[in-house]
DNA sequence: TGAATGTCGTTGACGGCGCAACGACCTTGC
DNA sequence: GCAAGGTCGTTGCGCCGTCAACGACATTCA
C-alpha cells in the first residue's frame, strides 16, 4: 500500500455534507410515503418501473436490475405488493422458469394516488433549493458515479 | 391538492441518476468496508466520530445524532464495536442516567488501518470522477438539503 | 441426444434498523 | 420537598434486505 492521499478539506466538507443530506433526504421521504400511502420507497419504485413497462410487466430478473436491487429483494417486493393488490403474477409463455409481474389496475390506481404527494416532498426537500445550474451539475456528477460503477454488469 | 408540478426532464434525469448512483455508491463502500475491515458504514462513521471527539469519547445520544442514527442504532453499533473491542462503554459522572461510548487504543488502530481503503474507494468511484468545480458545488447543494432537513431538530 | 453448466425465482437463516415501551434518573414548578 | 413530566439508554418486536442453497428449467457442446 502506497502512501494515502487523503481526502481535501473541501472534498472533506462535501462528501460529509453528501453522506449526512442524502441520509436525510432518503429518511424523509420514506417517512412522507410512509405516512401519506403506507408504501416503503422500494415499493413505490417497483410500481413506478412497472407503469413504465410495455403492458405494465417485467420479469422479475429485469425489475431486481431495474431497481438495483436482488432478486430475493424484488421476490418480497413483489409478494408485498401482492398481497395488496396492487401486482399481479403470471408466468411466462417463452421461459418456463420465469415470472412476471404486472401492475394491476388497482397498483395504477395507488401509483396515481401517491406520486402527487411523492413529487412535491422531493421538490420540497432538494428541487427548490436548486438552481437550473445545480440541476444541471448534479445530473452530470450523479450520472457518472452511476455509469462508473454501473460499468462491471450493465 | 392543487394541480401537481411534475419534474422536468432534466429534473427527472438528475432525480434518477442522483438515486441510482447513491445507491450504487453506498452499496460498493459498504462492500469495500465489509470484506476489507468486516465493518459496516455505520460502524466506521461510529469510530470516526468518536475519534474525532474530546477524549475519544461521547454520550450515546450525541452520538446517535452525530451518525444519523436513533439511539437504538447507536446501543447496537456500540455493542457491536464493544464485543470487538474497539470501543469501551463508561458511566457518565454528572448524570447517572448516561452512558459514554469511548475509543479505545485498539479501536484507534483499527481505524488507522481501515481508513485508508475506505477513503481510496471513496476517490475511485466519486472524486476521481469529479473536477474541482464538481466538487465545491456538491458540497453546496449538499449543504442545503442537509440543513433544510436539520432545522426541525438541530 | 444427453450430460454438464448456467440461469430463474424462491426460501430459510441471519443481521440491521426503527418503533414503542420500559425502568432509571433528572428537571420543573408549585 | 415532592409530584408530574421529560430525558437517558436499553430491549422486545416486527419489517426489510442480503446471502447461500435449492429445485426447476435452459443452454451449450461434444
Amino acid at each position: 500500500m502506497d502512501e494515502v492521499r487523503w481526502l481535501e478539506a473541501e472534498e472533506q466538507q462535501a462528501w460529509r455534507a453528501y453522506l449526512d443530506g442524502t441520509r436525510l433526504l432518503i429518511q424523509a421521504l420514506d417517512r412522507q410515503l410512509e405516512a401519506d400511502a403506507g408504501i416503503s420507497m422500494l415499493d413505490y419504485e417497483v410500481l413506478v418501473v412497472l407503469s413504465e413497462a410495455p403492458d405494465r410487466r417485467m420479469r422479475m430478473r429485469d425489475l431486481a436490475d431495474a431497481v438495483l436491487s436482488t432478486r430475493s429483494g424484488a421476490t418480497r417486493a413483489v409478494t408485498r405488493l401482492e398481497r395488496l393488490g396492487w401486482v399481479r403474477r403470471t408466468e411466462c409463455e417463452d421461459d418456463r422458469r420465469g415470472t412476471e409481474a404486472e401492475l394491476t389496475e388497482a397498483g395504477a390506481a395507488k401509483l396515481a394516488a401517491t406520486a402527487p404527494g411523492h413529487v412535491a416532498a422531493v421538490r420540497a426537500n432538494m428541487f427548490d433549493l436548486l438552481t437550473p445550474a445545480d440541476v444541471a451539475r448534479l445530473r452530470s456528477i450523479a450520472a457518472r458515479v452511476r455509469d462508473h460503477l454501473l460499468r462491471p454488469a450493465p
